[in-house]
DNA sequence: TACAAATTTAGAATAATTATAAATAAAAGC
DNA sequence: GCTTTTATTTATAATTATTCTAAATTTGTA
């Protein structure tokens, strides 16, 4: 629930073509709060763009992260890459049972940015605050199994 | 440079056996700040197991995994996972040129955990507050690159 | 020593991601 | 508008990190 335009133009600004299919991505990635991985996004759009194709993905994730405008998250319990457009500060939850991941506000991260670069001299790129776990319908199911 | 018998005595706890080998691969991640992948585990102790497998260390690091005595942290500019034994709160920083991952001391990560624990019901596992950009020297040869 | 369970190993299989080259679309020049 | 150039998309093949499998080995127990 970012704004797709910021994501747009950053394609834009980096000299990149604004295709119907970037845009398509761009949306799906600022209006979803699921951290999609790039078979979530191709599933999606399939239907809208018949020939969409699963190079023009990654391709555009590859961008948009080079770019700095989307982060990676990484797996999430599942083999597949987790990409996130909030860039905001907040910490990622996971559950590694059902590989959802969900949002935390947290007023802590917000420092680590300037505190890092101040720290390191690293030329920040993105963010990958992810914590893991299990999410509380999945530990049921645990207690369950374990039950057996 | 934690602490190896920590994460032998987590296998142990949970009824599974010490190994020469998997008291090696814990040494390994213990006595390294390097944050390395499987691959990295199993090229620094061939010499010593000639018959070592992969497979036993992406096993052994998955029983880590799921016991929590291991972070994962994921990619780094590299196609390969990379592990922290230390899982005290801290950020780490990859360069996702060199594929290095360096320690940030700070104090904000330390609450991240009770935040966390408190706002969502999830059982935690393991955190993954890796920040990514270029490091000092791979900045130089960037610009260095972009001057041609 | 003998037995059962756990582990390691080598190699095959899987599947996410990347590379390639042809087809298509967009921009630029005239 | 037409032609030329360049960027992008697409379909498909290739790559490769990781997982699976089944046989061999080790370990713990008695
Ligand atoms: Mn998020
Ligand atoms: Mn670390
Ligand atoms: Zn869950
Ligand atoms: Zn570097």
């Amino acid at each position: 629930m970012s704004n797709p335009s910021t994501l747009t133009t950053s394609l834009q600004k980096a000299g990149m073509r604004v295709t119907p299919q970037r845009v398509a991505i761009c949306e799906l990635l600022a209006n979803s709060h699921e951290h999609p991985t790039a078979a979530m996004i191709y599933e999606e759009l399939k239907p809208r763009f018949s020939s969409l194709s699963l190079a023009t993905v990654y391709n555009t994730l590859d961008a948009l992260v080079t770019l700095g405008a989307v982060n990676v998250l990484g797996h999430a319990g599942d083999d597949t890459v987790h990409y996130d457009a909030d860039t905001e500060p907040h910490v990622n939850l996971a559950c590694i049972s059902c590989s959802r991941i969900i949002d935390i506000p947290s007023e802590h991260v917000t420092h680590l940015d300037a505190e890092i670069t101040a720290a390191s001299g690293y030329k920040l790129l993105g963010a990958r605050v992810l914590y893991y776990g299990l999410c509380p319908e999945c530990q049921k199911k645990q207690i369950e199994i374990t039950r057996n």
